[in-house]
RNA sequence: GGUGGGGUUCCCGAGUGGUCAAAGGGAUCAGACUGUAAAUCUGACGGCUCAGCCUUCGGAGGUUCAAAUCCUCCCCCCACCA
């Protein structure tokens, strides 16, 4: 089975080029594919995972995957699906970016001995010429062809228009594919169904310079079962850098997936095999919580690693309970099975003076200060409607005081709701 | 540049002088039910030293006992024309 039947069955697929050149080239190994990723953030998020995966894939079937940082076309600003003009950033902001995501990369792709390249096209762009390039590149592509694209026409048509630099961003990245090509015998550019026009252009100037086929493959766009984007919460973007989102968070995010979106995610954020993942139909109900547990714990380990993935899980395990995940579910998942000693999970924590705690707090100040709620009003409607916990017990007047002698050597467990922990610790 | 229509609490959107902290919907947050899911139901949803008070309706002034609502100037957006 090729990679392009693993990422067909898996569900990565939205659309492809010559459909069986790119079967037989993928059948073999030794291939190369490219991914671009544009360095406008300095921390990928769970909305890239779909690309990255795919990279992984592809290295994990003998193919060497590129990731394409666009050091040079992040100064630009792809137009590709976006209604205004983007910041330009500056140089600097683009080189550490560009250092973060290469360092998240490397959790699902191994760059060791070139298995995997990451490319930067500020190598190839920054010292362009301009008049070799329209020569030699821009004599190949029409405005009127390009004129028509849909996401063109949107901003031409639209007030701010369309300037001169962004027009020139499918230019651009199809001279990325011909460098890629001539560098590395780069054959295949993947990216999101956004993507399909800048690839078919990348396509077709190779074709037209070098004589040569290359292809295209872009993904499908990934939406929950109620039709949402994935990969954003209320509180925003889900980060794969443990410094914007905790990998406690990072697993939580996973477990709480929606019960008809487990089996499309385990296929696209797991390497677990596909007929296990099948089973998965047949499971109803309370069981498919182990199923988010295998699902949280996968993910997890592969982005931060399986020591963050197992303190996760026991942190989990010491909030909601500890559950044993039977070991017929997913039987390739090496997720620890047994039902173990549930460990205090590392919660946010907020540490106050003894003498502070001596006169004691009235608990919607305590709520307030630690960050539960974002006002002494929202912490007061919080305990009133019986949300707020202090050590598992309700809190039942909003100004009871909280004074020292309650703070064990574990410090006091505050809870708001169900899921919402943040721990107080008394310091001298 | 001309003409017309707008800017309301996180978002959409009602509100044309007092009964407006401002309808309705969405999002969000609690509670119930559950399985840390979905759906449903209930409640909350500007701030505070909370049965009271304070600050909000693009900005600055003004009229009035009283303004989101009326007047003046300014800023921004949208539509059509140029």
């Amino acid at each position: 089975m090729s990679v392009l039947d693993i990422l067909k069955t898996r569900g990565f697929i939205e659309n492809q080029t010559h459909e069986a050149e790119l079967s037989e080239y993928l059948g073999k190994e030794g291939g190369s594919c490219y991914i671009g990723f544009d360095p406008t953030a300095d921390s990928l998020h769970v909305g890239h995972l779909i690309p990255i995966m795919s990279l992984a894939h592809m290295q994990r079937n003998g193919h060497r995957p590129i990731a394409l940082v666009g050091g040079g076309t992040g100064m630009i600003g792809d137009p590709s699906g976006k209604t205004e003009m983007r910041q330009m950033m500056t140089v600097e902001t683009i080189e550490d970016n560009v250092q973060a995501l290469k360092n998240q990369l490397s959790h699902f792709i191994d760059f060791n001995d070139d298995k995997a390249i990451l490319a930067n096209n500020a190598d190839w762009l920054r010292a362009l010429a301009y008049i070799p390039f329209l020569r030699d590149i821009g004599r190949h592509f029409s405005i009127n062809r390009m004129i028509k694209a849909e996401s063109y026409r949107q901003r031409i048509e639209s007030d701010e228009g369309l300037s001169f630099i962004e027009f020139n961003y499918q230019i651009l990245q199809a001279y990325d594919f011909l460098q890629l090509h001539d560098l590395h015998d780069c054959m295949l550019q993947m990216g999101g169904s956004d993507q399909w026009g800048n690839i078919v252009a990348g396509v077709e100037l190779v074709r037209r310079t070098r004589q040569k086929t290359v292809f295209g493959i872009t993904f499908k766009l990934i939406t929950k079962s109620d039709g949402s984007k994935m990969g954003k919460t209320a509180s925003g973007a889900v980060w794969l850098d443990p410094k914007k989102t905790s990998p406690y968070d990072y697993y939580q995010f996973w477990v709480n997936t929606d019960d008809q979106d487990v089996a499309k995610f385990m296929a696209l954020f797991t390497f677990l095999p596909m007929d296990e993942i099948k089973q998965l139909e047949t499971v109803t109900g309370a069981d498919l919580n182990s199923a988010k547990q295998i699902l949280a714990f996968e993910t997890t380990a592969l982005a931060h690693g399986r020591e963050e993935a197992i303190k996760a899980q026991d942190a989990t395990a010491a909030a909601f309970g500890a559950k044993e995940i039977p070991p017929t579910m997913l039987p390739s998942s090496t997720v620890p099975r047994e039902k173990r000693e549930a460990t205090p999970p590392t919660l946010p924590t907020t540490q106050i003076p003894k003498t502070e705690l001596s006169e004691g707090i009235a608990a919607y100040q305590l709520f307030q200060r630690v960050g539960l709620c974002k006002s002494a009003g929202d912490a007061r409607r919080l305990i009133k409607q019986g949300g707020a916990y202090i050590d598992d017990q309700a809190v039942t007047a909003f100004d009871q005081i909280i004074t020292g002698d309650q703070v064990n050597e574990k410090g006091i467990l505050l809870r708001a709701g169900k899921k919402r922990y943040h721990r107080v610790e008394m310091t001298d």
